[in-house]
DNA sequence: AATTCATTTAGATATATATCTAATTATATC
DNA sequence: GATATAATTAGATATATATCTAAATGAATT
């Protein structure tokens, strides 16, 4: 259930040890975990459960070297969890209603100006709203649930479009994909930065 | 300390029964008790239990009607604490730094005296170096850097006294606060009329 | 004053979790 | 292989909290 999504966002978010954590983390510098566990005064044991923790939220990435793990957050999936977890109590449902149909006027309007009937899109819609529904088209042909290296990931753009560099950093931008590592991922439409206007 | 107040937050919304709590009164309307209670089938102490959560993180207001007591949903302030909690994140906080001065006394008393035990504004002090300390006491407990709609601050200011016509005009007056267009945002303490006894 | 109804408080129980120390595992170096 | 270093896991403890039932309170009506 989606509801134990945002109950985990916040959970994680409910402690002290892990907000200090994170601002520690958020001038973007990694940080191993000895060092957190000097700079907050805790035992080595207490850093890694609540790294865990942060870990199983998508708060913070994780790089080994050696026998030393560096920790790193990742911000965006912080602001995506927040994001989510307004939507999920103004339960996006009645307004959208009354918002369906110009919204879907325009989706099938952008589909079929923007896209040629081979598929490919002619050009990258330069409005935000009109590039965003492009993007969304594209990207719900992508499996959920799989893992893509950045080569296969291109290939796929480029069946659409020859730019896929500029693609391919809108997905991450708008929160359609996310990436570790050069892999990337779909994340759950929840997640989508106009995840209102999805459904 | 701030963190307190995020991580109060972050509780206040990691609890499976009080988002469906919030997801009822998202709609807007207002839902009593134990009608609460029938919908998400448990026992009334136990939404007493969450609406004090609730109310604690002024997620809701309650509201009594005979013996029947009616809750209803702050959005403003949810909104205003996610808002909070990603700037303390960031780091983008404003750097507050609450040092009191040799008049710190006066203020104690002020709060003392004036101050009922749950918090309410008995009465609005006549003096003038007192009523500031009352107000500003009040508006400190606003989130830097939100808009404000008139309505939410009259929930607000409510909160503390019923009389929220004549303090919103304080808070105007004094400029704790500046209105535009029926907006309400705080002012950095800078510009509060008796800035030298604040910091 | 007695009654009724909704809410709150008290007290009990079960579960979750933050923290520690001690033991174990993982990785690299000698 | 032996050793060193960092991290993790295991196990213990203390605190917090979500939920219930039973009792008490508050507010209106008879």
């Amino acid at each position: 259930m989606q509801l134990d999504k945002i109950v985990n966002y916040h959970k994680a978010l409910s402690d002290p040890t892990r907000l200090r954590i994170l601002l520690l983390l958020s001038k973007g510098d990694e940080i191993h975990g000895q060092a957190l566990a000097e700079r907050l005064n805790l035992s080595q044991p207490t850093v890694t459960h609540h790294a865990a923790k942060l870990r199983e939220a998508s708060m913070i990435m994780e790089r080994r070297d050696k026998n030393t793990v560096y920790f790193k957050m990742n911000p965006e999936f912080i602001k995506a969890g927040s994001n989510a977890s307004l939507n999920f109590i103004f339960s996006k449902g009645t307004e959208e209603m009354e918002q369906q149909s110009p919204e879907s006027s325009l989706k099938e309007s952008v589909l079929r100006n923007f896209f040629a009937k081979d598929g490919r899109l002619r050009q990258i819609p330069a409005q935000y709203k009109k590039k965003l529904i492009a993007l969304q088209y594209i990207v719900e042909k992508l499996e959920p649930g799989t893992v893509y290296s950045e080569k296969s990931i291109n290939e796929f753009i480029q069946q659409f479009h020859e730019d896929f560099a500029t693609i391919r950093r809108e997905f991450i931008m708008h929160q359609f994909m996310y990436r570790e590592n050069d892999k990337y991922e779909l994340n759950p439409p929840e997640m989508w930065t106009h995840w209102e206007n999805v459904k």
